[in-house]
RNA sequence: GGGCCUGUAGCUCAGUACGGAAGAGCGGUGGGCUCUUAACCCAUUGGCCAAGGGUUCAAAUCCCUUCAGGCCCGCCA
């Protein structure tokens, strides 16, 4: 059967290089209308993996990240708590209204800081801008200048792809919208978003005017003096002008037949003379079979991640998956997620092989565009999934406890001691695994020694001389080999199978069939409560 | 209404560009010990490839139809 040859990203790499642009710049945007969810890191994922893959071709590019700061807020995703009488900012640009956690210069500004925080530690370093920014620049000014000195054109354009509803479609239509100088909105919102557009202007005198939607104010101002934004379709095209951007993804939304982006792109060769980028659409992500939706408050962030994962995980979901595929993610499966990088670098470095239809050509790609530190050799890693359960053994062991016997085991695996930089991604993992433990851990994965009396009892008194027999060896304060030792004599001695007799003292202790290695697990105990606990159930 | 995407094992998905014996991980099940980190190792189970039709020596793969889910055609990636 035939193996697809290496990954997508490999193709896109190949487009790019086609197009011969003489500098190669890669963009991505959102718009911080409240907490940024984990979906949006898929465009910024796709354009580090091709900043990666044209790196190693040695290739340099830019990567833009642009904050669409400047458009209104339209509502107030549920889930964000306000202070009373906050809706009265409704209208105003993001980057206009004050942040509701007060943290930040504006809302605008703490959503987007919250997630840029965590695009380091995902591997990502874009350029970030702030479009309330870029707009008072004079790039912008100058495409908000061009647009209404083409102004016929663009209406032509527009009218292909829009559908007006209703017939009284007079074309007034004007893609420059104005914050009112006196209300300091951008758009009113009644039952519709309507914004404020520039109804009169003058070139020569470089001149716009406007009525305010909102408080109805009717304002004149230049161009350069007053504050413009174009919008959405216009807004995206000038962009890419004004950048010369070679690649831009899109969810797949926009990237649809007549849809934002092929208008954008007809915008932005007819009207700024620029052929517009390379487009590469790409499927959301969905929050089990939901879409993340931060208007609905239906929404995990990367911030959220990082408390229960590391990085890495999170770029292997996304790179991993085929980019028109939807990308399904639940809290409960990190720990797989987890353990499937482990093995995709266990691969890469050649010590465990691939299964028989994996292409290691492309597994190899996918390594590398989901790493985030660099590796002269295979890290050692501590699995995920015995994290998780080594935490929960907290209350006996100490966090210093679990540090060192994690450790011990990390040690053991890899066949030489931890350097320190291991043992810093085993506590990360870790303090990763107990806060996942805590906030998504299913049932069958939780256990605890529970402070309530066994329900187990012996079934037999060679069950019952078992328990005594481990009551009187831990009285005889023997050391942690011994003991272990002497419990499997015991055992042994008294005709139980060896599995059934460990398996009863953890179902008194923890109430599962099975558990951590025993003996050091029964020193670590509380004594005069250990023994209570064994004595009653004999 | 028009358009795009998806449907493969209980779950998550490879495999579809270019047709050549239905795959992996997880789960389930069964085993495993002269001395167990049993949350490990080994084995094993499991699928009318959404349904129907067509082309072909040969179809998960190409074509047509249907069904189900998601999305776009209004500033949610």
């Amino acid at each position: 059967m035939a193996m697809s040859e290496g990954h997508w990203v490999k193709g896109i790499a190949d487009e790019i290089i086609g197009r011969g642009d003489e500098k190669i710049v890669v963009h991505t945007g959102k718009t911080p209308s409240g907490p940024i969810h984990i979906g949006a890191e898929r465009e910024q994922f796709i354009c580090s993996a091709i900043q990666k893959e044209l790196t190693r071709r040695g290739l340099e590019s830019t990567f833009n990240f642009i904050i669409d700061s400047y458009d209104p807020i339209k509502s107030i995703p549920v889930g964000v708590k306000v202070p009373i009488g906050f809706e009265e900012n409704i209208g105003k640009p993001l980057s206009d209204v004050p942040d509701p956690l007060g943290c930040h210069e504006s809302y605008a500004v703490h959503y987007a800081d919250e997630f840029v925080q965590c695009q380091s530690r995902l591997g990502l370093s874009p350029n970030v801008i702030y479009s309330h920014v870029l707009y008072q620049q004079k790039e912008m000014k100058d495409a908000i200048r061009t647009v209404l000195a083409r102004l016929d054109e663009l209406r032509i354009i527009r009218k292909r792809f829009i559908q007006e509803e209703g017939e009284n479609s007079a074309d007034d239509w004007n893609p420059v919208m104005v914050v009112c100088d006196n209300c300091g909105k951008i758009a009113s919102k009644k039952k519709e978003v309507a914004p404020n557009r520039v109804t009169s202007w003058d070139l020569r005198k470089d001149e716009v005017s406007y009525l305010c939607t909102s408080c109805g104010y009717q304002g004149t101002g230049s161009i350069s003096g007053t504050r413009l934004k174009l919008s959405w379709r216009v807004d995206w095209a000038a962009k890419w002008a004004v950048f010369k951007v070679t690649c831009e993804p899109a969810g797949k939304d926009h990237c649809v037949k007549d849809g934002a982006y092929d208008m954008g792109l007809e915008v932005c060769s007819k009207i700024f003379g620029y052929r517009g980028p390379l487009r590469v659409s790409y499927e959301w992500l969905t929050l089990g079979d939901r879409a993340m939706k931060t208007h609905k408050g239906i929404t995990f962030t990367p911030t959220e991640w990082l408390r229960i994962a590391p990085p890495e995980p999170l770029r292997y979901l996304i790179l991993s998956a085929d980019l028109m595929r939807h990308v399904s993610f639940l809290p409960e499966r990190i720990p797989d997620l987890v353990d499937n990088f482990d093995r995709l670098e266990r691969i890469y470095y050649g010590s465990e092989p691939p299964s028989g239809n994996e292409s290691i050509k492309y597994m190899r790609d996918l390594y590398e565009i989901c790493t985030v530190t660099n590796h002269s050799s295979q890290p050692g890693r501590i699995p995920y999934r015995f994290c998780v359960y080594m935490v929960q053994l907290e209350g006996l062991f100490t966090s210093g406890g679990i540090i060192s016997k994690s450790a011990d085991y990390l040690s053991k695996l890899i066949g030489r001691p931890a350097t320190e930089e291991e043992r810093e991604d085993m506590r990360a993992r870790l303090t990763n695994a107990k806060n996942w433990v805590e906030s998504y851990a299913p049932p069958n994965l939780k256990f605890q020694i529970s402070t309530e009396a066994p329900s187990y009892k012996p079934k037999s008194d060679e069950e019952r001389a078992f328990i005594g027999a481990v009551i009187k060896l831990l009285e005889k304060d023997l050391k942690e080999d011994d003991l272990q030792n002497e419990i499997f004599n015991v055992a042994r001695s008294l005709g139980l199978e060896i599995g059934e007799a460990f398996s009863l003292i953890y179902r008194i202790l923890l109430g599962s069939e099975r558990g951590p290695r025993l003996a050091p697990l029964l020193m670590a105990l509380d004594r005069d409560w250990l023994l209570d606990r064994l004595r009653s159930v004999i």
